[in-house]
DNA sequence: GGCATTTCTTACAAAAAAGTACGTACCGAA
DNA sequence: TTCGGTACGTACTTTTTTGTAAGAAATGCC
């Protein structure tokens, strides 16, 4: 989402899925709910993700506030990342997501458990239990 | 978003992103908070998108079982979008995203109220306070 | 000097999402 | 018989996002 990272919204929402949509800002942020974490460890746990687009996601989320970016003058470079105050709050948005996420995935496909869950993603510790099937009247 | 729409994900959240990310669902979804709408009312209310954007986007969170679609055999058509009881639940998101985003709009533009909030957009009733400005060390 | 390490850039290419423009069906009313 | 209103569908273009591949800087170590 290289998006157009308009300044003004007509919606409260649209602008916090600003910040958080795009292909990898989710998960990214989610690795940083366990503490701060170098480039090389994002790299290394969000599986998938260049280099180019792992740099361009957090300097995006950067520029939003929510992440911060702590250089040490060491060669070779080490660079952390981590939440902001700010960032630290959407944590309420991802135990939201993370229910319902959680809910939705049961009822698309009920049968299937966690075998491929990403082990290094954030989870509740609540058991989100799946709510029942609806079916279409 | 016409997206990959897969059906397994890693994560929780990566599948609650696919159903609520795109252009217009959140803004859609929005709309329905205030109870069932037509499909001409959703296009005039959702300003700027075309037929064939709700049209897909309709259908995509129709199939997401988020929204549940209903046709009235007359003439013209008359057809209705509602929540479904798995929809109703992103209420939770949508606040928690709600309150989260607000504060981010005040803090990245303090200055401007809301002056050119769209007026149909869902607001808490309580007011979300923006919290204060967070200055980089 | 040449190499390794880490954190990025940049130019270019491919893929995905969104937008444009126009067409269709239905049936009652004029 | 043509028209209006509603809710779409479809072919094509443009824009946006993502991916690929390569390079670059800084410095201690062999």
């Amino acid at each position: 989402m290289t998006k157009k990272r308009q300044a003004y919204y007509t919606c409260s929402m649209e602008a916090a899925l600003n910040v958080i949509g795009g292909k990898w800002k989710l998960t990214i942020l989610n690795r940083l709910l366990t503490g701060p974490k170098r480039y090389g460890e994002l790299h290394r746990s969000v599986k998938g993700i260049t280099e180019k687009m792992l740099t361009q996601q957090l300097r995006e989320l950067e520029e939003d506030q929510v992440i911060a970016r702590t250089i040490y003058p060491v060669v070779p470079p080490r660079v952390e990342y981590a939440f902001t105050q700010s960032g630290e709050k959407l944590s309420d948005v991802f135990k939201a997501l993370e229910i319902w996420g959680s809910n939705f995935q049961h009822r698309i496909n009920p049968i299937s458990g966690n075998a491929d869950h990403d082990k290094s993603c954030y989870v509740l510790n609540e058991e989100a239990q799946p709510d029942q099937l609806i079916h279409n009247p």
